[in-house]
RNA sequence: AGUGCAACAGGA
């Protein structure tokens, strides 16, 4: 099973699902049972290259085998119906697990929420986000960024702000990613200025920023009429090593 | 052995 297991992952993420589905019905063949993990595998990279209805049919496949999923391969299901904007079945996956006695992970409530989020539901993905502090679920880098965007999102920047600061303290120093939607979501608003020393401060403490952050603040600045000092952040860039894409 | 995060434009 590990071995066919390594096998079909292999492939499958180079896009070679076909190949890839050969060696997993080798390995039924010979009498390997089959597992979550492989199943995992099979439906990520069948949503990866675009064959939706295959990726379902791979899930159905593993209920009907009777192989039990587990909180990893929920995860991952939920994550590629999410990733088609699918965020009514992925609510039902979310249920469906729940309902079946797994405990959700920070990953699950990360997934769901980063769906509902893109989805424009930044409410609901606020309810996910009381649930999982209320189930005593710790969040990780992954789960702060992911909130704090919801947050800029929804128009609630000040408490982006303050997840940002909650990181500091709970021992997540904030990546270029965390600093990054914030500083998106004060230049939306147009609070310049205070992206502006966002920005400042995350080069002070060595963060590398790359062509995202810059570009947030060239639009904020750009979007109000303040060209030069737009143009100079885009000089700044440009010396920095980066170039405009 | 398998899972999660950020910007803008073309585009009304």
């Amino acid at each position: 099973s590990f071995t066919y297991t390594s096998l079909v992952h292999g492939l499958g993420r180079q896009g070679k699902i076909d190949e890839a589905y050969r060696f997993f019905e080798r390995m039924l063949d010979e009498g390997h049972p089959p597992n979550a993990v492989v199943y995992t595998s099979l439906i990520k990279n069948f949503f990866m290259c675009g064959r939706i209805d295959d990726g379902h049919k791979i899930f159905k496949d593993m209920t009907r085998r009777q192989c039990k999923p587990d909180v990893t391969l929920y995860n991952t299901y939920m994550n590629c119906v999410l990733k088609e904007g699918d965020v009514k079945k992925g609510s039902e996956i979310f249920e469906e697990m729940k309902g079946c006695g797994y405990v959700p992970d920070v990953r699950t409530y990360s997934i769901l929420m980063n769906g509902l989020i893109k989805a424009g539901e930044a409410q609901e993905a606020y309810k996910l986000y009381c649930a999982m502090k209320e189930q005593g679920c710790e969040l990780d880098i992954h789960a702060y960024n992911i909130t704090i965007h919801g947050f800029c999102k929804s128009g609630k920047v000040n408490k982006a702000y303050q997840l940002l600061e909650e990181m500091k303290v709970k021992g997540h120093p904030p990546t270029v990613i965390s600093y990054g939607a914030v500083i998106d979501g004060l230049a939306k608003v147009d609070r310049l200025d205070e992206a502006y020393m966002l920005f400042e401060e995350a080069k002070a403490k060595g963060i590398a920023l790359n062509v995202v952050v810059y570009s947030s603040l060239i639009d904020g600045f750009g979007k109000v009429g303040r060209i030069d000092e737009a143009y100079l952040i885009m000089e700044e860039m440009m010396q920095s090593g980066l170039n405009p894409n």
